[in-house]
DNA sequence: GCCCAACGGCTGTCTGAGCAACTATAGCCG
DNA sequence: CGGCTATAGTTGCTCAGACAGCCGTTGGGC
Protein backbone atom coordinates (compact mmCIF):
# COMPACT_ATOMS: atom_id res chain seq x y z
CA UNK A 1 0.00 0.00 0.00
CA UNK A 2 1.32 3.03 -1.00
CA UNK A 3 1.03 4.57 2.40
CA UNK A 4 3.26 7.88 1.63
CA UNK A 5 0.22 9.49 -0.08
CA UNK A 6 -0.97 10.21 3.16
CA UNK A 7 1.81 11.69 4.09
CA UNK A 8 1.87 14.17 0.95
CA UNK A 9 2.62 17.44 2.35
CA UNK A 10 -0.49 18.76 -0.04
CA UNK A 11 -2.45 16.84 2.00
CA UNK A 12 -0.24 17.90 5.30
CA UNK A 13 -1.09 21.60 4.04
CA UNK A 14 -4.73 21.55 3.42
CA UNK A 15 -4.92 19.86 6.96
CA UNK A 16 -3.25 22.40 8.32
CA UNK A 17 -5.62 24.69 7.11
CA UNK A 18 -8.56 22.53 7.97
CA UNK A 19 -7.85 22.04 11.36
CA UNK A 20 -7.05 25.75 12.46
CA UNK A 21 -10.19 27.20 10.67
CA UNK A 22 -12.48 24.50 12.21
CA UNK A 23 -10.69 24.52 15.71
CA UNK A 24 -11.38 28.74 15.54
CA UNK A 25 -14.84 28.14 14.09
CA UNK A 26 -15.53 25.78 17.41
CA UNK A 27 -14.27 28.90 19.58
CA UNK A 28 -16.16 31.31 17.93
CA UNK A 29 -19.32 29.63 17.93
CA UNK A 30 -18.97 29.05 21.82
CA UNK A 31 -18.59 32.41 22.31
CA UNK A 32 -21.49 33.24 20.44
CA UNK A 33 -23.54 30.85 22.14
CA UNK A 34 -22.89 33.04 25.28
CA UNK A 35 -24.57 35.91 23.79
CA UNK A 36 -27.90 33.80 21.93
CA UNK A 37 -26.39 33.88 18.55
CA UNK A 38 -25.21 31.23 16.01
CA UNK A 39 -22.62 31.98 13.56
CA UNK A 40 -24.64 32.23 10.46
CA UNK A 41 -26.60 34.93 12.93
CA UNK A 42 -23.87 37.17 14.08
CA UNK A 43 -22.16 36.63 10.39
CA UNK A 44 -25.70 38.05 9.36
CA UNK A 45 -25.70 40.54 11.94
CA UNK A 46 -22.01 41.95 11.14
CA UNK A 47 -23.15 42.46 6.96
CA UNK A 48 -26.25 44.15 8.01
CA UNK A 49 -24.31 46.60 10.48
CA UNK A 50 -21.83 47.76 8.35
CA UNK A 51 -24.16 48.19 5.66
CA UNK A 52 -25.79 51.89 4.59
CA UNK A 53 -28.67 52.15 6.93
CA UNK A 54 -28.06 48.92 8.79
CA UNK A 55 -30.08 47.13 6.40
CA UNK A 56 -29.74 44.91 2.74
CA UNK A 57 -32.33 43.62 0.98
CA UNK A 58 -32.61 39.65 1.01
CA UNK A 59 -31.08 38.75 -1.87
CA UNK A 60 -27.46 41.07 -1.23
CA UNK A 61 -27.58 39.79 1.79
CA UNK A 62 -27.52 36.05 0.66
CA UNK A 63 -25.14 37.07 -1.58
CA UNK A 64 -22.50 37.91 1.35
CA UNK A 65 -23.30 34.98 3.36
CA UNK A 66 -22.71 31.34 2.53
CA UNK A 67 -26.44 31.35 2.48
CA UNK A 68 -28.99 30.83 -0.35
CA UNK A 69 -31.79 32.76 -1.06
CA UNK A 70 -33.99 30.74 0.73
CA UNK A 71 -31.59 30.19 3.87
CA UNK A 72 -31.56 33.70 4.00
CA UNK A 73 -35.84 33.76 4.14
CA UNK A 74 -35.27 31.36 7.00
CA UNK A 75 -32.21 32.67 8.94
CA UNK A 76 -34.08 36.30 9.42
CA UNK A 77 -37.88 34.46 9.92
CA UNK A 78 -35.78 33.02 13.28
CA UNK A 79 -34.14 36.32 14.03
CA UNK A 80 -37.04 38.56 13.25
CA UNK A 81 -38.93 36.26 15.64
CA UNK A 82 -36.52 37.27 18.13
CA UNK A 83 -36.68 40.49 17.81
CA UNK A 84 -32.74 41.11 16.45
CA UNK A 85 -33.88 42.96 13.38
CA UNK A 86 -37.48 43.19 10.79
CA UNK A 87 -38.44 43.12 7.66
CA UNK A 88 -39.12 46.38 5.77
CA UNK A 89 -40.64 46.49 2.41
CA UNK A 90 -38.66 48.36 -0.34
CA UNK A 91 -40.57 51.42 -1.20
CA UNK A 92 -39.25 51.34 -5.43
CA UNK A 93 -40.03 47.51 -6.06
CA UNK A 94 -42.75 45.74 -4.03
CA UNK A 95 -41.05 42.42 -4.59
CA UNK A 96 -37.91 43.31 -2.61
CA UNK A 97 -38.09 43.79 0.81
CA UNK A 98 -34.61 44.56 3.37
CA UNK A 99 -33.88 42.83 6.24
CA UNK A 100 -33.21 45.89 9.03
CA UNK A 101 -30.79 45.70 12.37
CA UNK A 102 -33.44 46.68 15.26
CA UNK A 103 -31.69 48.48 18.46
CA UNK A 104 -31.73 45.10 20.15
CA UNK A 105 -30.00 43.51 17.24
CA UNK A 106 -27.10 46.08 17.49
CA UNK A 107 -26.65 45.95 20.92
CA UNK A 108 -26.52 42.40 20.64
CA UNK A 109 -24.01 42.39 18.38
CA UNK A 110 -22.12 45.27 20.44
CA UNK A 111 -22.57 42.98 23.52
CA UNK A 112 -20.96 40.27 21.39
CA UNK A 113 -17.80 42.13 19.24
CA UNK A 114 -15.62 42.87 21.42
CA UNK A 115 -15.26 39.13 23.09
CA UNK A 116 -15.09 37.95 19.72
CA UNK A 117 -12.10 40.05 19.06
CA UNK A 118 -10.55 38.83 21.61
CA UNK A 119 -10.68 35.12 21.08
CA UNK A 120 -9.23 36.48 17.74
CA UNK A 121 -6.31 37.93 19.23
CA UNK A 122 -6.45 35.42 21.85
CA UNK A 123 -5.88 31.92 19.19
CA UNK A 124 -5.17 33.73 16.03
CA UNK A 125 -3.60 37.01 15.43
CA UNK A 126 -2.04 36.83 19.02
CA UNK A 127 -0.42 33.76 18.43
CA UNK A 128 2.65 35.23 16.10
CA UNK A 129 4.72 37.91 16.00
CA UNK A 130 3.77 40.66 13.27
CA UNK A 131 6.26 39.39 10.31
CA UNK A 132 5.06 36.03 11.20
CA UNK A 133 1.10 37.03 10.69
CA UNK A 134 1.97 39.39 7.91
CA UNK A 135 3.52 36.32 6.24
CA UNK A 136 0.71 34.08 6.88
CA UNK A 137 -2.25 36.41 6.00
CA UNK A 138 -0.65 37.45 2.83
CA UNK A 139 -0.20 33.34 2.07
CA UNK A 140 -3.99 33.47 3.45
CA UNK A 141 -4.94 36.55 0.91
CA UNK A 142 -3.19 35.25 -2.46
CA UNK A 143 -5.13 31.43 -1.96
CA UNK A 144 -8.27 33.38 -1.52
CA UNK A 145 -7.97 35.46 -4.24
CA UNK A 146 -7.13 32.44 -6.28
CA UNK A 147 -10.04 30.34 -5.29
CA UNK A 148 -12.43 33.65 -4.16
CA UNK A 149 -15.83 32.22 -5.95
CA UNK A 150 -17.43 35.99 -5.92
CA UNK A 151 -17.03 37.49 -2.00
CA UNK A 152 -17.59 34.78 0.39
CA UNK A 153 -19.32 32.53 -1.97
CA UNK A 154 -22.58 32.24 -3.47
CA UNK A 155 -21.88 34.93 -5.45
CA UNK A 156 -20.45 35.19 -9.20
CA UNK A 157 -20.16 38.94 -9.20
CA UNK A 158 -16.08 39.44 -9.12
CA UNK A 159 -16.81 42.72 -8.14
CA UNK A 160 -19.59 43.49 -5.69
CA UNK A 161 -17.80 47.35 -5.51
CA UNK A 162 -20.43 49.01 -3.28
CA UNK A 163 -20.92 45.93 -0.86
CA UNK A 164 -17.37 46.97 1.21
CA UNK A 165 -14.16 44.95 1.00
CA UNK A 166 -13.34 41.66 1.53
CA UNK A 167 -13.54 40.13 4.63
CA UNK B 1 -21.65 54.22 14.62
CA UNK B 2 -18.08 52.97 15.01
CA UNK B 3 -17.61 51.94 11.21
CA UNK B 4 -13.98 51.26 12.02
CA UNK B 5 -14.71 47.87 13.74
CA UNK B 6 -15.30 46.38 10.42
CA UNK B 7 -12.43 47.15 9.20
CA UNK B 8 -10.74 45.76 11.99
CA UNK B 9 -7.22 43.88 11.35
CA UNK B 10 -8.29 41.30 13.15
CA UNK B 11 -11.85 41.02 11.20
CA UNK B 12 -10.17 40.85 8.02
CA UNK B 13 -7.27 38.12 9.09
CA UNK B 14 -10.58 35.79 10.08
CA UNK B 15 -12.26 36.96 6.88
CA UNK B 16 -8.75 35.96 4.85
CA UNK B 17 -9.45 32.67 6.51
CA UNK B 18 -12.65 32.00 6.66
CA UNK B 19 -12.65 32.76 2.73
CA UNK B 20 -9.59 30.75 1.55
CA UNK B 21 -11.41 27.58 3.55
CA UNK B 22 -14.23 28.31 1.52
CA UNK B 23 -13.21 28.47 -1.39
CA UNK B 24 -10.77 25.54 -1.51
CA UNK B 25 -13.66 23.35 0.18
CA UNK B 26 -15.98 24.41 -2.39
CA UNK B 27 -13.27 23.57 -5.28
CA UNK B 28 -12.82 20.09 -3.32
CA UNK B 29 -16.72 19.49 -3.27
CA UNK B 30 -16.91 20.16 -6.85
CA UNK B 31 -13.95 16.81 -7.63
CA UNK B 32 -15.02 14.68 -5.01
CA UNK B 33 -18.68 14.66 -7.00
CA UNK B 34 -17.15 13.69 -10.08
CA UNK B 35 -16.67 10.57 -8.16
CA UNK B 36 -19.69 10.28 -6.60
CA UNK B 37 -18.50 11.58 -2.94
CA UNK B 38 -19.28 13.78 -0.56
CA UNK B 39 -16.57 15.63 1.64
CA UNK B 40 -17.25 13.29 4.53
CA UNK B 41 -17.20 10.58 1.98
CA UNK B 42 -13.77 11.32 1.32
CA UNK B 43 -12.56 11.97 4.45
CA UNK B 44 -13.95 8.70 5.60
CA UNK B 45 -12.20 6.67 3.22
CA UNK B 46 -8.44 8.77 3.95
CA UNK B 47 -8.99 8.01 7.66
CA UNK B 48 -9.97 4.22 6.26
CA UNK B 49 -7.41 3.85 3.92
CA UNK B 50 -4.19 5.42 6.23
CA UNK B 51 -5.86 2.98 9.31
CA UNK B 52 -3.74 -0.22 9.62
CA UNK B 53 -6.22 -2.92 7.89
CA UNK B 54 -7.87 -0.57 6.64
CA UNK B 55 -10.15 -0.41 9.08
CA UNK B 56 -10.77 1.59 12.22
CA UNK B 57 -13.94 0.94 15.20
CA UNK B 58 -16.96 3.22 14.56
CA UNK B 59 -16.20 5.38 17.66
CA UNK B 60 -12.37 6.20 16.27
CA UNK B 61 -13.80 6.78 12.98
CA UNK B 62 -16.05 9.18 15.17
CA UNK B 63 -12.89 10.51 16.74
CA UNK B 64 -11.02 11.49 13.46
CA UNK B 65 -13.56 13.09 11.81
CA UNK B 66 -15.54 15.99 12.37
CA UNK B 67 -18.67 13.75 13.48
CA UNK B 68 -20.22 12.94 16.34
CA UNK B 69 -20.86 8.87 16.58
CA UNK B 70 -24.46 9.27 15.36
CA UNK B 71 -22.98 10.81 11.91
CA UNK B 72 -20.58 8.18 11.86
CA UNK B 73 -23.38 5.40 11.87
CA UNK B 74 -25.01 7.45 9.25
CA UNK B 75 -22.31 8.00 7.11
CA UNK B 76 -20.79 4.46 7.15
CA UNK B 77 -24.82 2.95 6.77
CA UNK B 78 -25.15 5.14 3.37
CA UNK B 79 -21.19 4.11 2.56
CA UNK B 80 -21.76 0.59 2.89
CA UNK B 81 -25.14 0.45 0.65
CA UNK B 82 -22.82 1.87 -1.85
CA UNK B 83 -20.23 -0.72 -1.50
CA UNK B 84 -17.34 1.65 -0.65
CA UNK B 85 -16.99 -0.25 2.77
CA UNK B 86 -18.24 -2.88 5.03
CA UNK B 87 -19.09 -3.41 9.34
CA UNK B 88 -17.29 -6.18 10.43
CA UNK B 89 -17.58 -7.28 14.53
CA UNK B 90 -14.83 -6.92 16.29
CA UNK B 91 -13.55 -10.16 17.54
CA UNK B 92 -12.50 -9.54 21.19
CA UNK B 93 -15.17 -7.00 22.26
CA UNK B 94 -19.17 -7.78 20.75
CA UNK B 95 -20.13 -3.83 21.38
CA UNK B 96 -17.70 -3.02 18.66
CA UNK B 97 -17.60 -3.24 15.04
CA UNK B 98 -15.21 -1.92 12.41
CA UNK B 99 -15.50 -0.31 9.57
CA UNK B 100 -13.24 -1.74 6.62
CA UNK B 101 -13.02 -0.17 3.46
CA UNK B 102 -13.65 -2.60 0.61
CA UNK B 103 -11.62 -3.19 -2.52
CA UNK B 104 -14.20 -0.71 -4.42
CA UNK B 105 -14.01 1.82 -1.47
CA UNK B 106 -10.22 1.91 -2.21
CA UNK B 107 -10.71 2.62 -5.73
CA UNK B 108 -12.55 4.83 -5.43
CA UNK B 109 -10.14 6.37 -2.64
CA UNK B 110 -7.20 5.66 -5.78
CA UNK B 111 -9.36 7.54 -8.75
CA UNK B 112 -9.97 10.61 -6.51
CA UNK B 113 -6.76 11.58 -4.79
CA UNK B 114 -4.59 12.20 -8.02
CA UNK B 115 -7.34 14.97 -8.99
CA UNK B 116 -7.38 16.18 -5.51
CA UNK B 117 -3.73 16.77 -4.98
CA UNK B 118 -3.86 18.27 -8.58
CA UNK B 119 -6.52 21.26 -7.43
CA UNK B 120 -4.42 21.54 -4.07
CA UNK B 121 -1.39 22.11 -5.72
CA UNK B 122 -2.97 24.57 -8.00
CA UNK B 123 -5.11 26.61 -5.96
CA UNK B 124 -3.09 25.97 -2.27
CA UNK B 125 0.18 25.10 -2.17
CA UNK B 126 1.43 26.14 -6.21
CA UNK B 127 -0.20 30.12 -5.14
CA UNK B 128 3.10 30.34 -3.40
CA UNK B 129 6.58 30.00 -4.02
CA UNK B 130 8.29 27.53 -1.03
CA UNK B 131 9.58 30.41 1.18
CA UNK B 132 6.05 31.96 1.40
CA UNK B 133 4.14 28.66 1.50
CA UNK B 134 6.57 27.61 4.33
CA UNK B 135 6.00 30.79 6.31
CA UNK B 136 2.42 30.22 5.70
CA UNK B 137 2.33 26.80 6.89
CA UNK B 138 4.30 27.80 9.62
CA UNK B 139 1.73 30.31 10.61
CA UNK B 140 -1.28 27.86 10.62
CA UNK B 141 0.74 25.12 12.32
CA UNK B 142 1.01 27.49 15.35
CA UNK B 143 -2.50 28.51 14.80
CA UNK B 144 -3.34 24.95 14.62
CA UNK B 145 -1.15 23.90 17.77
CA UNK B 146 -3.41 26.81 19.63
CA UNK B 147 -6.71 25.93 19.13
CA UNK B 148 -5.96 22.09 18.87
CA UNK B 149 -9.27 20.50 20.10
CA UNK B 150 -7.49 16.94 20.11
CA UNK B 151 -6.79 15.57 16.66
CA UNK B 152 -8.96 17.01 14.25
CA UNK B 153 -11.74 17.47 16.45
CA UNK B 154 -13.78 15.99 19.31
CA UNK B 155 -11.16 13.74 20.52
CA UNK B 156 -9.33 14.76 23.78
CA UNK B 157 -6.63 12.04 23.38
CA UNK B 158 -3.44 13.82 22.46
CA UNK B 159 -1.61 10.46 20.68
CA UNK B 160 -4.41 8.05 19.91
CA UNK B 161 -1.16 5.54 18.65
CA UNK B 162 -2.30 2.42 18.84
CA UNK B 163 -6.28 2.60 18.18
CA UNK B 164 -5.79 -1.20 16.83
CA UNK B 165 -5.66 -2.45 20.22
CA UNK B 166 -8.90 -3.87 21.62
CA UNK B 167 -9.43 -1.32 24.28
C1' DG C 1 -20.62 -15.87 40.21
C1' DC C 2 -23.39 -11.49 40.56
C1' DC C 3 -24.15 -6.81 40.22
C1' DC C 4 -23.41 -2.36 38.42
C1' DA C 5 -21.34 1.52 36.25
C1' DA C 6 -19.20 2.55 31.91
C1' DC C 7 -18.88 1.92 27.09
C1' DG C 8 -20.05 1.17 21.90
C1' DG C 9 -23.24 1.56 18.61
C1' DC C 10 -27.95 2.45 16.82
C1' DT C 11 -32.45 4.87 16.45
C1' DG C 12 -36.12 8.66 17.29
C1' DT C 13 -36.55 13.37 16.93
C1' DC C 14 -35.37 17.92 15.82
C1' DT C 15 -33.02 21.63 13.45
C1' DG C 16 -30.94 23.76 9.65
C1' DA C 17 -29.81 24.11 4.83
C1' DG C 18 -30.44 23.51 -0.26
C1' DC C 19 -33.16 22.81 -4.45
C1' DA C 20 -37.05 23.32 -7.07
C1' DA C 21 -41.50 25.01 -7.63
C1' DC C 22 -44.62 28.85 -6.90
C1' DT C 23 -46.45 33.78 -6.48
C1' DA C 24 -46.09 38.45 -7.21
C1' DT C 25 -43.90 42.25 -9.25
C1' DA C 26 -41.04 44.73 -12.62
C1' DG C 27 -39.59 46.14 -16.88
C1' DC C 28 -39.35 45.54 -21.77
C1' DC C 29 -41.11 45.17 -26.44
C1' DG C 30 -44.49 45.22 -29.62
C1' DC D 1 -51.95 49.08 -23.35
C1' DG D 2 -51.15 43.87 -23.29
C1' DG D 3 -48.29 40.29 -22.95
C1' DC D 4 -43.74 38.05 -21.88
C1' DT D 5 -39.72 37.20 -19.54
C1' DA D 6 -36.77 38.02 -15.65
C1' DT D 7 -36.37 38.85 -10.84
C1' DA D 8 -37.37 38.82 -5.41
C1' DG D 9 -38.85 36.27 -2.02
C1' DT D 10 -41.28 32.33 0.10
C1' DT D 11 -42.57 27.51 0.70
C1' DG D 12 -42.62 22.17 0.19
C1' DC D 13 -39.68 18.53 0.14
C1' DT D 14 -35.60 16.06 1.19
C1' DC D 15 -31.39 15.17 3.32
C1' DA D 16 -27.43 15.45 6.55
C1' DG D 17 -26.10 15.90 11.12
C1' DA D 18 -26.50 16.57 16.39
C1' DC D 19 -28.45 15.17 20.72
C1' DA D 20 -30.62 12.23 23.79
C1' DG D 21 -32.22 7.95 24.91
C1' DC D 22 -31.95 2.87 24.29
C1' DC D 23 -29.94 -1.89 24.25
C1' DG D 24 -26.47 -5.07 24.50
C1' DT D 25 -21.77 -5.83 26.23
C1' DT D 26 -17.93 -5.41 29.20
C1' DG D 27 -15.07 -5.34 33.16
C1' DG D 28 -14.42 -4.29 37.90
C1' DG D 29 -15.78 -4.89 42.78
C1' DC D 30 -17.64 -7.82 46.07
Amino acid sequence: MDQNVFDDPRITAVGLLVEAHAGLTARFAAQYEQHGLSAVEFEVLMRLARSPGNQLRMTDLAAQTSLSTSGVTRVVDRMERDGLLCRRACPSDRRSSYAVVTASGLKRLDETLPGHLRIIEQWFTGQLEPAALDAMLDGLRRVRDAVHPGATAGSTDPVPAAHAGPA
